[in-house]
DNA sequence: AGCACGCCGACT
DNA sequence: GTCGGCGTGCTC
């Protein structure tokens, strides 16, 4: 008998999987007419879960294949995405090659992204014959007498191991128990409680003589009193404190009427104090290139300010701001994650007044808060890591991507591996927004965009209040080794400046690129070098918690005192992480309080911020840290600024290495010096004329920008191509590596002059997996891009076509770093 | 991603 | 002879 279908209509849903296609699922009759693209819906996908998927498209055509199932609930009384975000979603899919399940999943805040939960109820026709049941099912169906439902946890947990399958399923089979799956809705709107007085101001005379034998009733009903006179609503959490009273008195005063309790839904996003706001003005040299700007601005989309540091770029930026503002307009402020700072962020405030503040370290219920006021229109400038170019604006009028040569715009794992600048462009295009990108070092792209008029170019080149540059010095190592002048990877000529700067009471940074505290270990008589079992890298050894670890896997095993090869117990620490040089640091001054920011110290949010506010309060004399310090410290009293070990910046074997190393040597120089005296930079490299030292002392940035870009033509590397990369992941190296030549074959074919490798990468183990990389450079002009896209699909399947490849995962990497 | 189905090794 | 390991394929 053929199925007739009921269903008027269907819609094609969005699952937040990694899913290439959509899927189609009927409208029941009593939600017809009321979906709109953009709302989630709760479906059932497979045989078991339940997922929110987003409506994309609604038609009246029943799929001819197969029989769809119905839509379980509609979960939004309005889309939650907009037409725009759908067609964000849909490029980065298609240009990161990506799927847009993946996409969703960067997107979207964690509650509004909803999975089942399988829990198991009781069955209530099940009658009582618990001496049917083992001791195992005994005990969960003694559980279930106690709660509702019981989760897979909970069960593993009662009967205290993990495999309780064969319990379960014989409890699902006496229909003892049945499986539940719910779609929980995580996100729940803050309260707080509200106290009220629940009689008339005149009948308060009664209400106290009625409580006067209970101190603390009468505390809380004065101290309620008093609170009230200065705030429109008393919280009852404040009340208590300020009564220093318990609930229960509260309790009994709203049990006799006199007080009334109610519950409101609060905004987690605080309101800030922007008492003060604030104008700065511009100096001349900022006037100009603000008049700069907007002539540019009036032809292009995108304007690069080309500003050294402390030159007053976030002047601009502020003033830039303003006019959005007036003008009703939207603004998003894209920052490198670690750059937004609290001190950044109020300095910001104070000019422009309230700003939302998005990115990952913000909990869940706030970034849902965040994302709402910003759909609603109640907030109107947004400061923000690279997700921000994910929120739901609606009149977006500008943004501005700070530090745009920074690699954290990249987003690396998992997909979508956008670049957020790039998505930003996209984004700002969609509105017809203009683009302000910043940089005291910008991008070779940027740059070239800027340098062939596809973007304006807008030069800062005079330091705010004329703070002079600092004065930088390369050191050589390799000198001071010849001549026993450093200790502990410190350069007695860098030593030398640290104490000055001590004796001057003037605050010092250090920068050193390891963490842990040896980098690696090493036998004395053999060279045996122990090892991650999981990856093929070296394990650090972190002193503080005495162990070994992995850096890439996070595999952690006791120190080792004999050698894995010889037996020799001569097992020496090698190299210099962030950790020992804190603590040699500590004996070589011992009068200095040293502070160290890296990974290890900043496990939250807050960590950072405490760091880095001790350091400002004068509470640190010396800072030593990885990357970190390099970003978001523009206070302190910071005089030095040292570069331990410049020659690990540029070993990389990476065609970027020298842009990064020479971005990063500039950025943290651009920490030291303040207002009234020039501030002083020491570099230690093994070698001094290495050429990025004649880059940084002497040439200017076009001097730089030429040779790389030279370089970068000669190897056919960015901007003269795209790179895609791809990465085939297998257990077995063997499979990997022929894995790797099958498809590197078939697109050699395909495109003879466009392929290289495939190639081991740096690092050719992982977690177990064995990696092959294959580089596409695709010319930049050329026309074919999506259909190489297309043939890299069609290769990787293909290799999919055989059993001994079926398990290689292979990642698309677009536009890679 | 999860989940079920299906075919080979170590236990009662 | 069964439990359960994970390789394989499918999900509207």
């Amino acid at each position: 008998m053929e199925t007739k279908y009921t269903y008027q209509q269907f819609a094609h849903v969005v699952l937040p999987l990694a899913l290439p296609q959509m899927y189609t699922y009927a409208i029941p009759e009593a939600l017809e007419n009321q979906l709109k693209p953009g709302m989630r819906v709760e479906v059932q996908f497979g045989k078991q879960k339940l997922y929110a998927a987003i409506v994309w498209q609604i038609d009246n055509v029943p799929p001819a294949a197969y029989v769809p199932k119905e839509i379980l609930s509609l979960i939004d009384d309005a889309p939650i995405i907009t037409a725009q975000q759908m067609q964000q979603w849909q490029w980065i899919a298609s240009y990161y090659m990506c799927t847009i399940g993946e996409v969703m999943q960067a997107a979207l805040p964690a509650y509004f992204k909803l999975d089942s939960e399988t829990s198991f109820v009781k069955n209530p026709a099940y009658e009582e014959d618990i001496l049917q049941l083992s001791d195992d099912e005994y005990l969960i169906a003694e559980a279930l007498g106690h709660q509702e439902e019981i989760s897979l946890k909970d069960i593993q947990d009662i009967l205290q191991r993990k495999s309780v399958g064969h319990t379960l399923k014989s409890l699902l089979q006496q229909k003892v128990i049945y499986v539940k799956q719910t779609l929980h809705e995580k996100y729940t709107p803050k309260t707080e409680v509200i106290v009220q007085l629940a009689i008339a101001e005149n009948q308060l005379q009664t209400a106290f003589s009625s409580i006067s034998k209970f101190a603390k009733q009468e505390a809380i009903l004065l101290a309620f009193l008093s609170l009230s006179k200065q705030q429109p609503a008393v919280r009852k959490s404040e009340l208590l404190k300020k009564a220093d009273a318990a609930a229960s008195s509260l309790e009994s005063l709203v049990t006799k009427g006199i007080l009334t309790l109610e519950e409101r839904i609060v905004d987690r996003i605080q309101a800030h104090d922007i008492s003060d706001i604030r104008n700065y003005l511009l100096s001349d040299t900022q006037q100009h290139a603000l008049d700069e700007i907007h002539t540019f601005l009036q032809e292009k989309e995108v304007v690069l300010l080309h500003g050294i540091t402390s030159s007053g770029k976030t002047l601009l930026y502020i003033e830039l701001i303003k006019e959005q503002i007036n003008k009703g307009q939207q603004v998003l402020l894209l920052l490198p994650e670690i750059s937004l700072t609290y001190q950044l962020i109020q300095r910001i405030e104070k000019a422009v007044g309230p700003v939302a503040v998005y990115h990952s370290k913000f909990n869940n219920a706030e970034r849902v808060e965040i994302w709402n006021n910003i759909l609603h229109g109640k907030a109107n400038v947004v400061i923000g890591a690279r997700s921000a170019v994910f929120l739901p604006f609606r009149q977006l009028g500008l943004v501005i991507v700070d530090e745009e040569h920074d690699a954290s715009y990249k987003q690396q794992d998992p997909a979508p591996r956008y670049q957020g600048r790039d998505t930003a462009i996209y984004l700002a295009h969609q509105f017809g927004a203009k683009v302000i990108l910043g940089s005291a070092t910008p991008s070779i792209e940027s740059y070239t965009n800027a340098v062939s008029g596809k973007y304006g170019l807008v030069k800062l080149n005079n330091r705010y209040s004329n703070i002079a540059l600092p004065d930088i010095e390369f050191i050589s190592t390799k000198e001071a080794q010849k001549n026993k002048a450093i200790t502990a990877g410190i350069t007695f000529r860098l030593r030398d400046e640290i104490l000055q700067c001590l004796a001057n009471k003037e605050q010092v940074i250090l920068f050193q690129n390891r963490r842990g505290y040896a980098p690696y270990l090493a036998c004395g008589v053999c060279n045996w070098i122990p090892m991650c079992k999981n990856c093929d890298v070296s394990m650090t050894y972190h002193k503080f918690t005495h162990d070994l670890r992995c850096h890439y896997c996070g595999y952690t095993q006791s120190l080792i005192k004999s050698c894995g090869a010889c037996g020799s117990h001569e097992m020496q620490q090698k190299g210099l992480g962030t950790e020992r040089i804190e603590e040699d640091l500590a004996l070589m001054f011992p009068d200095a309080k040293i502070g160290r920011m890296d990974t290890d110290t900043v496990r939250s949010k807050k960590g950072h911020e405490q760091i880095i506010q001790a350091f400002e309060d004068g509470e640190i004399d010396i800072l030593v840290g990885t990357q970190m310090v390099t970003k978001g410290l523009d206070f302190g009293n910071v005089q030095l600024v040292g570069v331990l070990n410049a020659d690990a910046l540029l070993f990389y074997p990476d065609f970027r290495a020298t842009e990064r190393a020479y971005q990063l040597l500039l950025q943290v120089s651009g920490r030291a010096g303040r207002r009234d005296k020039q501030g002083k930079v020491c570099i230690q490299i093994s070698d001094v004329h290495h050429p990025i030292a004649d880059y940084i002392l002497e040439k200017p940035y076009e001097v730089f920008y030429q040779h790389q870009l030279a370089e970068r033509k000669l190897f056919h590397y960015p901007p003269f191509s795209r790179l895609i990369r791809l990465t085939l992941k297998h257990k077995d190296i063997k499979t990997v590596i022929e894995g790797a030549n099958k498809l590197g074959d078939f697109l050699r074919t395909k495109y003879p002059d466009m392929v290289v490798g495939p190639n081991a990468p740096l690092i050719q183990k992982i977690n177990n997996y064995y990696l092959r990389e294959i580089l596409l450079k695709i010319p930049k002009q050329s026309k074919e891009t999506a259909q190489i896209k297309w043939h890299i699909q069609q290769g990787i399947q293909g290799l999919y076509q055989f059993a001994t490849f079926k398990q290689i995962r292979v990642t698309a990497d677009v536009d890679c770093y």
